[in-house]
DNA sequence: AACTGGATTAAGAAAAAAGGTTGAACCAGA
DNA sequence: TCTGGTTCAACCTTTTTTCTTAATCCAGTT
């Protein structure tokens, strides 16, 4: 299974399409490898590319008027990335983003997914159930940042996304979490110990 | 001492300017703190600005056929630093500066640059000194990278840039200086023994 | 043919940075 | 006055980065 094959499977799961058409969405994506901490998103720089995740991790990141890292997003192996709102508007970017290992990804550029988009209705559809999609998982964020407590949150992150609590450092979890290393910290050894 | 003061001083230093000047050439400048390891110019990207370094370290560097990294210029407090080719032409850049350490810059825009070099003769002047300066110094780079042998460049450059030495890490250096990090260690070993 | 200035390769040591834990003190809101 | 949480500081462990050393090689001199 090469890294197209992946992003097939992707999108034949999410809407049907024929082989022809799939073939030509893979070739409007290049493959990028990158090594663990370098940016594929920087502030300022304008977003040019949309990222879909073969295999790696990914987070991005903001950095608050103090200085304090605050995560946005992680992507694993099968999620999408990018700064959005530099992508979307290709606006300067705000964000980091940034590999935690060596990854591999495939990058489509602004105007190829414009060109894609234009070329044919699945590939309108596509995209709109990707944004459909983030713009939900977004506002769930939202909500359970604004409702739940600490703890909650973690609880629920544990349980939705068990792979990626095992893949990205703890200080990024945190911050994704909205609460210090260290409080997250205590969290983990006060459940572990709770089950011993 | 803010960080405009740096800069003012920096320029009092070049030429004669009324106070009011010098604030007027300041406001075209925006205060920019960087984090070690990210970059300020990019290759593809063009570089939109022109960097006055209040505190930090930076390298400016390209990447060979070979993949093998050449150091082009660095940056410390009090100096100034940009893909030239790419800010003066307004091209997509070759160069990637990226920071040594948490710095804290000045930036200035191409279009800021051109509207007060359009403004005042003064600052007019203030470039072409600034530009006088580059051209000499890259010349005499050429000049010593083809008629001294490696140890020879670098001891002119423990000579005249004794403050980057002490801030640079050594491989840096060595690539700077056209030389393997190994041959460097070699060199710098060599000197200390003999002193003793 | 032998010497010199330097590159290449590989292994290790040393130094620095990243990541994680712990405990004490504190603080804001129910 | 609890509870859920932060802040600060110290400390430990692990990983990464940087530097050093040594052996071997190589291309131009002499």
């Amino acid at each position: 299974m090469n890294e197209y094959d992946k992003l097939k499977a992707h999108v034949q799961k999410r809407l049907s399409i024929t082989e022809d058409e799939l073939i030509e969405f893979c070739n409007a994506f290049k493959i990028v490898k990158v090594k663990k901490r370098q940016f594929i998103v920087q502030p300022e720089f304008v977003a040019k590319n949309r990222f879909y995740v073969v295999q790696g991790t990914f987070r991005a990141y903001v950095i608050g008027d103090e200085g304090q890292e605050h995560t946005i997003q992680f992507a694993i192996s099968d999620w999408w990335i990018s700064d959005y709102n530099s992508y979307i508007f290709q606006q300067p970017a705000s964000m980091f983003i940034v590999a935690l290992e060596d990854s591999v990804i495939l990058q489509i550029s602004h105007e190829a997914e414009s060109a894609l988009k234009q070329q044919r209705h699945v590939f309108e559809t596509f995209f709109r159930i990707l944004a459909e999609g983030t713009a939900a998982y977004m506002a769930r964020r939202v909500i359970t940042n604004l409702t739940k407590t600490a703890e909650q949150r973690y609880e629920i992150f544990l349980e939705r996304y068990p792979d990626i609590v095992t893949k990205v450092p703890q200080y990024a979890l945190a911050s994704f979490l909205g609460m210090t290393t260290e409080y997250l910290s205590k969290l983990r050894n006060r459940r572990v110990s709770s089950k011993t």
